[in-house]
DNA sequence: CAATAATGTGAACCATCATTCACATGGAGA
DNA sequence: TCTCCATGTGAATGATGGTTCACATTATTG
């Protein structure tokens, strides 16, 4: 029984795809040539046809992973907000992303794409720099309007920022589901706020006990 | 040529260092048996005399790793200072730890320590759950002593804690060792210091520009 | 309608690697 | 010194999995 035949381009997405959410359920390990194929309905041999080899299906899969965080990130910047409130867009929709997307976390700890090869090395902290740079662009933009203390620099707050994330997808992963990483966010949120806001007298008192 | 005999203790020992080591290197995919032996200087099947599996010898990593992490706070809770300051040098102690030993954050965010067996993921999380409770357990002490707000989750404080060094950590892998790890935590920590200590009149006046 | 290129298939190949087993060896106790 | 048990060895095994290749089939183009 024959697949039906598509274009390059489709497979190649439906390829990467497959990848993605196979890292996510059977992890980095588990990520065979057949299942993906399996997968995608055809055979093992066929992925050939649209990938040279298997380190370039992984290369798609950091692709896919770099469209889905600049994705919100683009999202974010359309927002009229103060630039503290879109922080806080973004926090909830990056656990969102990784809630949904459980092969996130997998992929980028993953020593398959770090120790891999070099280049793979490189392109991930690329992607992970670049997002590191919009959250920075951020802040300095509330350093501008005001609402963010401007003794901060920009990059150590929002290497801070990703710290609010790692730890809770760390947990919800080991936990199986169980542990509540938004919660942990929510919680979160309000405390590394009134570090890094610019403090007017009467969020001062809200502070103090 | 062959290896001169060792007690069992000795050579579980030896094979479980070379084991940690070996992934901070070659990563857990490129942690094989035959490297193993080699390193310890044995014969890949000589470690069947000590281990049953590949996977107990995994296991033996994990444990070698509850050890540095509990080492560590030990070593803090000896410290005659405030909840804050213990807390900072464990922060410093952490980093340096997971730089001496790249291993840790690799077995940490594998797949196949958590998605390998249940009981492998149970016990890692057991692990990281401990080290958590006794962290939650410094803040809740800072609180008794006055040095730490009251209104504070102390576990959502000590989740945000291991947030401090988990993307350092990251970006230091990723960067092969350029990314300066302990500078950000440097930064870091009187941001977060800032959030989460009791505030007095005077230090009040140091947080507002 | 014919021809050509692209896609899909299944078998086979080859490397890696965990694991087993029969045998060798060396040290501790009788 | 002799014996026995634990440790070390090397060859063999079996499974997994990435990759290749010759061939079939479908779509597209002239």
């Amino acid at each position: 029984m024959a697949a039906e035949k598509q274009t390059t381009e489709v497979r190649q997405d439906e390829i990467a795809r497959a990848a993605l959410e196979l890292v996510g359920t059977v992890g980095m390990k588990g990520l065979s040539m057949a299942a993906i194929a399996r997968k995608v309905g055809i055979v093992p041999s066929g992925i050939y046809r649209h990938f040279s080899s298997k380190d370039d299906v992984i290369d798609a899969i950091l692709d896919y992973l770099q469209r889905g965080l600049s994705g919100n990130v683009r999202a974010i910047a359309l927002l009229e907000v103060t630039a503290l409130e879109r922080l806080h867009s973004l926090l909830m929709k990056h656990i969102d992303l990784v809630r949904q997307n459980k092969s996130i976390p997998v992929v980028v700890f993953s020593t398959e794409v770090y120790n891999g090869s070099p280049h793979r090395r490189v392109k991930l902290r690329g992607i992970i720099e670049a997002y590191l740079a919009e959250i920075a662009a951020m802040v300095g933009q509330g350093q501008l309007e005001g609402s963010i203390r401007e003794a901060l620099d920009p990059k150590a707050v929002a290497v801070m920022f990703m710290g609010l994330v790692q730890p809770s997808t760390i947990l919800w992963h080991l936990s199986a589901g169980e542990y509540d990483a938004m919660k942990q966010a929510e919680t979160a949120w309000p405390i590394f706020c009134s570090a890094i806001e610019r403090r007017t007298p009467s969020e001062r008192k809200v502070i103090m006990e």
